[in-house]
DNA sequence: GTGAGTCATGGTAACGCTACCAGTAATGCC
DNA sequence: GGCATTACTGGTAGCGTTACCATGACTCAC
């Protein structure tokens, strides 16, 4: 029999294929090709005559396509944790773009940190075929999600981890010097009874948050500004309530502190909450700053004066370092450790809920 | 010459294809496609022994390949403009979750509400060839956004829009009942004096609730259960600091409502700061609730008893619904009308900052 | 003037999958 | 028994793109 009816496929959706661009501009699809992915070797006349042809057609190419023939188009996992959303939502949005930018697609696996359930996500990423996995906090920090992770021999990159685990890559600003500056401004202001509200004892930043804060105490003790006050500090655990219960004990204090640094907004709000109930405004009576610069930090009043991680940015570098990852590091070998470790430069957000304190403390 | 050098690309990635299940199961490609696809015309037999071949393998399908074979995986825009994050996140998990399931690409724009931007936006979602948009809000009431999109003629659904532009289609809430049920909640409490804080007047959502809950009251004082209070109003803009300010005129009037219902949670969350600073107990002076159940309702402390809205659930019926369109609707002409406006089902929270009032109430 | 580059372009064969047809065997119906 | 129908399976031809040569046309050194 003759060959078999040609099929028709719809070819109505998706407008115009290179071949359409080639043949407009009078060459072969390689070239549009060379073309449109930025490649040497086109002379500037066909480069112009093509990209004419491209705006012309309003040309784009075939994501599927070029992913298969380009064996792109990995699958990339994101296990995320308790739900802190503010963090999450600008994290997706750096990840995603992050993610359309170089044609992976991104697979999110909910993941509790406990080791049942990080066996069960892992399981679904694997089955899901993901090639590497994005780990925001807190679950950078489990030990159970990342030794289950590395037995699926995925590379990882963690985010944010105040002192990223050796066998991963990371992405993370500096807790110590943003908690550093953050101190120093507080004590530059006129501050002399500085108190803190610890973080979360199982995240590594909420250490290095500590160090930070108590380095530059003691930088201004030893230059002598003032006696050295004793230290006044609360354990917390990242949450409005527990920054609740700190700042009772805090406030209850005689001599009260005179500003309080909570190691994350949603604490330095609760802090500002228990402050209004006891009648003191702020930051005219006590001067609160928080860390992250979360939704939450400019959302209540007075807004808070914090330090800014760029979470958005964050996760974009980290999708960019698990693509160079599993798309092979060109050159063999293990990668460099500056391209393994990447430190994103914070920010220091000054708002409204910092002031020089008022002379001489209340009673 | 001879024919060129057999091509040896990587084949090392990515592992099994359907190839090696179908030599594996003694089959067909053909036949493996029609298993993993869930397709009928497979006999048990077969189907079973394709399907172990497939776990010895871990095969999984090449997402690109199937893409490309089937025309699928199309690009599907998604407008959001204010960053109210904790919206955003969950949004962007049910989205992304149902993205991944139908094999289309997600693409995200940021865009103001004003013509300008929104064209720009639009520009840029062309230019990414997407196909449909999906609105959450606060972009679904905005008129430029939409005349934009719908000049580009791509196929829109809004999200949580409180009366649903009838020129897209739309997954909602039922805004007026929930607010109802609310207020009949508090009314059921005891609560005689129950004071209400508007939302963003250009949201349609506002004014449904708003709706409901003078339908309550309305409701109320015809059966007679206690006189007609007079009605306690506030207008806010669902910013904390717009919460703050209704809050403050509410509890300094006399007689103060004993309950006070806001739009949303962040006024609720003010309306509970500026409660705490006058000294009054929440709940046991003041019921408070909210609207949305977003993260700050179970952050603060009382945490808020409040309507929740399935967020990602909507996100996901949005794609879905989106895909269905552009796929092609199987049956010619438009949509009928229950396909394109999908109502999800609220939820009722009761947390802890909602009680029976004071017998009496204050001076 | 020959050989060895560089630059610019084209041809061909995949990439892994599914749509579309074409069977074959079993079943039902008159 | 003939013939349509159904249940199942396989072959073939792409889907739109890029990788990998091959091929010319030049340029440059010796």
């Amino acid at each position: 029999m003759s060959k078999p009816a040609r099929r028709t496929r719809s070819r109505f959706r998706g407008g115009a294929t290179i071949k359409d661009v080639a043949r407009r501009a009078g060459v072969s699809p390689m070239t549009v090709s060379r073309v449109v992915n930025g490649n040497s070797y086109v002379s500037d006349g066909t480069r112009q005559a093509v990209q004419r042809a491209v705006r012309d057609l309003g040309y784009s190419p075939n994501l599927a396509a070029r992913n298969l023939a380009s064996e792109r188009g990995e699958r990339l996992g994101l296990l995320y944790g308790n739900p802190s959303s503010a963090y999450l939502s600008e994290f997706l949005v750096g990840a995603l773009d992050a993610a359309s930018r170089h044609g992976v697609q991104l697979v999110l696996e909910k993941c509790e940190p406990t080791p049942v359930a990080s066996r069960r996500a892992v399981r679904r990423l694997l089955a899901g075929a993901v090639v590497g996995v994005v780990l925001p906090p807190p679950l950078c920090e489990s030990a159970a999600v990342r030794a289950e992770l590395n037995a699926a021999r995925l590379p990882i990159v963690t985010v944010a981890a105040g002192r990223p685990p050796a066998d991963t890559m990371c992405v993370r600003i500096d807790d110590y010097s943003a908690a550093l500056e953050m101190t120093r401004y507080l004590l530059g202001l006129g501050h002399e009874r500085v108190a803190f509200i610890k973080g979360h004892p199982n995240q590594s930043a909420s250490e290095e948050r500590w160090l930070g804060f108590t380095a530059a105490l003691e930088e201004a003790a030893r230059s002598g500004r003032g006696e050295r006050p004793p230290l006044q500090m609360e354990q917390g655990f990242f949450s409005f309530r527990s920054g609740l219960d700190a700042a009772r004990k805090l406030l209850a204090a005689d001599p009260a502190p005179t500003a309080i640094f909570a190691s994350n907004d949603d604490m330095a709000a609760a802090v500002i909450a228990e402050a209004h109930r006891r009648g003191l405004d702020v930051p005219r009576d006590l001067t609160v700053v928080g860390f992250d610069d979360t939704l939450i930090a400019s959302t209540i009043w007075p807004e808070l004066t914090t330090i800014q991680q760029p979470i958005a940015r964050m996760a974009a570098e980290a999708i960019d370092m698990l693509v160079t990852t599993v798309r092979g590091g060109r050159g063999a070998g293990p990668e460099p450790s500056n391209r393994r470790h990447r430190l994103i430069p914070h920010a220091f957000i000054s708002r409204e809920s910092a002031a020089a304190p008022k002379l001489r403390g209340r009673a």
